[in-house]
DNA sequence: GTGCGTGTTAAATAATCACTTAACGACGAG
DNA sequence: CTCGTCGTTAAGTGATTATTTAACACGCAC
């Protein structure tokens, strides 16, 4: 089981960039960045950007942009939303599900569909 | 079915804190920030506070944090947490969620408890 | 009418976030 | 040997967030 330290964001995105080929510039300027705003992001001396330019990075690099955006330590916006719709339901939702193993949630979600079918 | 406008998150505060005969100055005091900045901010003036303000209000004033949290366009940092820690289980949990109607997901919070017991 | 307690006004500040600009060093191709 | 491309370095900027300071006006109590 790796229990090893989790990838950082900056790492995680030039491995991937580096793996299809693409240079810092013209990564930088699909995302409508500088090359060297990238740089720094990529060796984790700056923060991760901000949560469009996140999205952008999960896109070109085909991640799970959730996954990438909590490794940039941010939670997407609709998301945020979705809380702020039901702040209590949700609250307490999440607190609950929380202590759940990762097949109980799975299990669970399967019911959420199910809820919404019918 | 009341229709109507949401009660602003400055409003809240000035009407409950009023509610408990409890001055400006005082309760500035107890979140720790000027009795200016209360005062502009129960005017909706200046933006709601700092998650920590808020919940200090939330307390003071016995409101559900979360639910203060929202109306001042936050999500709980701990909330942020949770789903940072599993961001795709919790994205599409949420999701699903979203679309259900209250008594659905109050049911399914309910599933969630039981499995957590088992 | 002076002094205290209430909330309010305008201006300024401090901190943090999200970046950019300009210049540099290493490398391989022509 | 210089040119284009690579990533890197240090410094600075612009916007937004979160807040403070100092001064003021009103009502009531003595």
């Amino acid at each position: 089981m790796s229990r090893g330290e989790k990838e950082s964001f900056g790492a995680l995105v030039r491995r991937e960039r580096e793996a299809r080929k693409i240079g810092l510039r013209e990564m930088a300027k699909m995302i409508g960045a500088s090359p060297t705003y990238l740089s720094k992001v990529e060796r984790d001396e700056f923060a991760p950007p901000a949560e469009d330019k996140v999205k952008k990075i999960a896109e070109i690099l085909e991640q799970d942009a959730d996954e990438l955006l909590a490794l940039a330590n941010r939670v997407s916006s609709d998301l945020a939303e979705i809380i702020k719709a039901r702040p209590r339901q949700m609250a307490s939702l999440l607190r609950t599900v929380q202590r759940l193993t990762p097949e109980e949630v799975a299990q669970l979600a399967r019911k959420a569909q199910q809820a919404r079918k019918s």
